[in-house]
DNA sequence: TCCGATTATGGTCAAATGACCATCTTTAGT
DNA sequence: ACTAAAGATGGTCATTTGACCATAATCGGA
């Protein structure tokens, strides 16, 4: 029976089938409700984590009480908040599920078992780190530099199956663009043929 | 006679003195022009790096030829492009001189072979890498939820020295926002007092 | 030291964006 | 299946922002 991170790390990795099946054993199951939090702001993260299924939410909230979302959770799988993982310092930001969700978590020193027995998952680790950074990096750029229907383009291309998994206002909080900007754009392009 | 790096790493880490040296003395040294670029666009990225003097900017360009700049060098220390040093990929931006800067090279072999020889070098290598990340993660965040003047009062507040040592529209080019519009905030912000 | 290039500031104007409000539709959870 | 909540769209308006232009000041390299 696969859970879901056994087909991933057959595909992402070269651990044997018996490694995998270690790792899997020794992490925790938990469910999120729609809008659960599986993280909060100011909270320390002390968690590894997989989605098995469902979606989640990395996202900031600034005075005014609106959410500026940072990532979906395909990108955030395994990190969590590793800033706040790695140095145990309060997460600058919220994670939570946007669809009910099923997770496997690993707790740090469970973790860190895991790490002493299988080298090979510090590499994982590291290119996920580095991954993420890189994501973070190329998404700063198109903040800077890209107009709001280039926003929306590029998240179109690069992920079309959340184009329909997601409620217009999230689309727009993670571009950093209104709603009504975003509506327009989209009206735009239904017209144009 | 500390060349800049020394220092940096007796405060940093607790590598002995004869690490130290080791690592210093592996490296080749390396003078910038002002403007003159150091990985460019679609280049890979070869050489892990130390800035000893001086100040880069890591941008990219769009079509229209403007520039926008993801990080100074302070933050770069180290990595340049980080995902196109691991993975040997065609770098996505560029970097170059902003003042005449004196830099440390080290080739991948050259860096591989002092982290085989010296194991805490990872635990720093690791340490930049994520920190850079998180520096990302910030940056977005304040792109996608401040507005220009409090991007611009971040930016004074947590880069005091770079205020008066950048030319406005660098700083703009960093903000993402127009030269224009950070003309008009420093003009309010001057008539306020 | 000097000259050319870079940098800073200001004015005007058009356009894009966001805030607010209302309405209609769809969805989710019991 | 039903009902309340959430989501999507549209209209209007004020504001902000950026583009373009010109000019003045400053800086940097020979």
């Amino acid at each position: 029976m696969t859970t879901g991170i056994e087909a991933y790390l057959h595909t992402h990795t070269r651990l044997s089938d018996e490694e995998i099946a270690r790792i899997a054993l020794a992490a925790t199951p938990r469910s999120l409700r729609r809008n659960e939090l599986l993280l909060q702001e100011g909270q320390i993260c002390r968690h590894k984590a997989f989605v098995v299924k469902g979606l989640l939410r990395n996202f900031g909230v600034v005075a005014d009480g609106s959410e500026h979302i940072l990532q979906f959770s395909p990108e955030d799988t395994w990190t969590l908040d590793a800033e706040s993982y790695d140095r145990s310092t309060p997460s600058a930001f919220n994670i939570a599920a946007i669809e009910p969700s099923e997770l496997l978590l690993w707790t740090r020193p469970v973790f860190n078992r895991l790490l002493e027995e299988i080298p090979e998952l510090h590499a994982l680790s590291l290119q996920l780190i580095s991954r993420n950074g890189y994501n973070s990096r190329q998404r700063l750029f198109a903040a800077l530099s890209a107009t709001p229907e280039e926003k929306y383009n590029g998240f179109v291309r690069d992920c079309p199956d959340l184009v329909s998994r997601l409620p217009l206002h999230m689309i727009a909080a993670y571009l950093g663009i209104s709603l009504k900007t975003l509506t327009r754009i989209r009206h735009a392009q239904w017209q144009q043929r």
